[in-house]
DNA sequence: CGGGGCAATT
DNA sequence: AATTGCC
């Protein structure tokens, strides 16, 4: 049985049928009416009015109408308007952390992994008074939180029926991990109440979120309840529990929970893995949906169906999965998650993507002129979006000073520098695999290197994407389609972010990693604080601080600590401060010139074209 | 005739 | 370059 290491707690938001919701903050009218939002002929989602009424996401639009036909339908193709929402939603939330450990999850879900938050409440916490206890959500202000009952949790638990800490005080206050797991995930459920009613009142968006130890169950738990509403695994969370004469007693909650779900649900089993854990299970190939609802397999599988199998093992599992592109170590990793188990870290956020794509899907496209303006539509689209995404607005210091000098608009600089581009068609008539009346769906895709003119900051979209098109672009495409063609789809992406920061000279990268791993460091120990704390407030001691903290001589060094390259980069700009002397990088080229000739250089960049 | 887009892995 | 996974 893989080890259970609960000493995290993780919240998962999910926002409810968000992209409709994103149409209804937009415009209130719309909430009572069924709302669908369409994507070509599929509902990609629809508010739950519509879902009350028989609709369902990922239906074909004809289907839709044909249930509901008052739904109301919206185009939902151009995902702008999703990601600004999601970015904000997510500045938000992330906003609230201590240690930046806020991961997003395509456009409406965030994970968040607030361990420090509670321990730290943990240690405040009087074991006497649960019931008028009061949160802290900051260190420094010891005002800013929320009054509420700690006996009980906030909001939906799994299982429904839970009793109020001290009404079963004899049976668990003896149990000190028991006592400890679930004061904390109390804390969490309120905590987690807290934020999902602030992101409700502040910025109109209702979600759903579940409260746990780890990413897969504090997702799974989330999906107990649906809309606009929160839910908290209750412990224990470990079996095999025994206490000192070695009588058994509960049943793991974790196994209780996922013991009768499908395969397919859980989050890190996709279709193929679903399937043949399916097959494996039944002894004979599952029976294969070939719906374009692919949710609900034709036959379901139990997690605890898998598990009872004789051959039930990372071993088996690995040699079952491996092979298609999984990765190596897949079957112990399915094996701990149909356990329960998952050690995956909530990553830090990324303050740029790691590649940013365009793509446009056609009945059918099959001249050379048409393919053409597609990729000009695309490229104008992406250009558009990698500076909006990968542009600051906020001046390096060292440029600043020089277009002050020279009275020049205020520069723009790049974040990122994808180093790749590539371009993938589906052709409907691609020569391989297709089994007779099987659409093919393979992809095809060529790259290069990305040329640096795309960067040019002083030359206007179209003229970049045209020259982007024909010198570019188009031999990719002819790589892929030598002669004839009929494409369903196009998509143009940049990929291998480059940090900025990574390619500026006269430091070498090497001190650089050294920098960030000392911050990286730094927040390696701020991990070991709730382990710390917990100990101490086990015993019933309560800290203002704990030990570890005392590294940092204040809040603000620790908010440096965790910085972003942002940060870092601004670090370094007080650095370059002591020798100005240092050329500086070209952000349009390879050139490395003093800081004062910069403006007179972008400027001959400017004529370059 | 099922859309648009991200990341990890090999 | 292709697969798989996630939304
Ligand atoms: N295969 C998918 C899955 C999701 N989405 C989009 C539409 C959703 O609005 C958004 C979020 O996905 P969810 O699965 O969370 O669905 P919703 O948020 O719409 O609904 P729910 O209330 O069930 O979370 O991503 C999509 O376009 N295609
Ligand atoms: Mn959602």
């Amino acid at each position: 049985m893989p080890p259970r290491r609960d000493d995290r707690i993780i919240l998962h938001f999910d926002y409810d049928c968000f992209y409709a919701s994103v149409f209804e903050v937009e415009n209130p009218s719309l909430k009572g009416v069924p709302l669908a939002v369409q994507q070509k002929q599929i509902v990609a989602t629809c508010n739950y009015e519509a879902r009350r009424r028989g609709l369902q996401k990922l239906q074909l639009v004809t289907e839709a109408k044909k249930t509901c036909p008052e739904v109301v339908t919206v185009l939902g193709e151009d995902l702008t308007k999703f990601r600004d929402a999601s970015k904000e939603l997510f500045q938000y939330l992330r906003s609230f952390s201590w240690n930046e450990r806020v991961e997003r999850l395509g456009l409406d879900e965030v994970f968040m992994d607030v361990s420090d938050i509670i321990a730290y409440n943990m240690g405040l916490l009087n074991y006497n008074d649960l019931r008028t206890a009061f949160f802290n959500m900051s260190r420094s202000d010891p005002t800013v939180g929320f009054s509420f009952d700690a006996s009980v949790p906030a909001g939906h638990t799994f299982p429904e029926q839970v009793l109020p800490l001290a009404e079963d005080e004899e049976q668990h206050w003896s149990d000190p991990v028991f006592i400890q797991l679930r004061l904390r995930l109390h804390l969490a459920s309120h905590l987690a109440q807290h934020l999902r009613l602030l992101v409700e009142k502040e910025k109109g968006y209702t979600s759903t979120v579940g409260v746990s130890t780890s990413k897969l169950l504090s997702k799974l738990a989330g999906n107990v309840h649906k809309p606009s509403a929160g839910t908290t695994l209750m412990p224990p969370y470990a079996d095999d529990l025994q206490d000192d004469a070695g009588i058994e007693r509960e049943k793991s909650n974790v196994r209780l929970f996922l013991s009768n779900y499908e395969v397919g649900l859980i989050p890190g089993i996709g279709h193929k893995m679903a399937h043949a854990l399916r097959s494996f299970t039944l002894g004979r190939e599952a029976a294969q949906s070939v719906e374009l609802n692919y949710h609900k397999p034709s036959e379901s599988v139990t997690v605890s169906e898998i598990l009872k199998h004789p051959d039930a093992n990372p071993i088996a599992f690995e040699r079952l999965l491996s092979g298609h592109g999984a990765q190596r170590g897949i079957g112990t990793r399915v094996w701990q998650l149909l356990n329960g188990c998952d050690d995956s870290d909530v990553s830090q956020a990324r303050d740029v993507p790691r590649g940013i794509s365009i793509e446009d899907s056609y009945q059918k496209l099959e001249k050379l002129e048409d393919v053409h303006d597609e990729l000009l539509r695309l490229t104008c689209s992406l250009v558009k979006r990698m500076r909006v995404d990968l542009v600051t607005d906020i001046e390096p210091r060292i440029l600043d000073r020089v277009s002050h000098q020279k009275n020049e608009p205020q520069q723009r600089r790049w974040l990122a520098r994808p180093k790749t581009v590539r371009l993938s068609t589906r052709d409907r008539f691609s020569s391989a695999t297709n089994t007779e009346g099987e659409r093919s769906w393979a992809r095809t895709s060529r790259s290069c290197p990305l040329p640096s003119f795309i960067f040019d900051l002083g030359q206007s979209v179209p003229s970049i994407a045209e020259q982007f098109v024909t010198g570019t672009l188009e031999n990719l495409f002819r790589k892929l389609h030598p002669d004839r063609f009929c494409l369903s789809l196009i998509n143009v992406g940049v990929t291998d972010m480059d940090n900025e920061i990574d390619i500026r000279r006269g430091r070498d990268i090497s001190t650089m990693f050294k920098t960030q791993n000392d911050r990286l460091s730094g927040w390696r120990i701020d991990t070991e604080i709730p382990q710390a704390m917990e100990k101490t407030s086990i015993n019933g001691k309560s800290m203002e601080r704990s030990d570890t903290m005392e590294l940092y001589g204040s809040e603000e060094d620790m908010r440096l600590s965790q910085s972003s390259t942002k940060e870092v980069e601004s670090l370094w700009q007080d650095e370059d401060e002591v020798d100005t002397l240092d050329d500086v990088d070209c952000t349009l080229c390879e050139a490395k010139l003093p800081a004062f000739a910069m403006a007179a250089h972008l400027r001959f960049h400017r004529l370059d074209s």
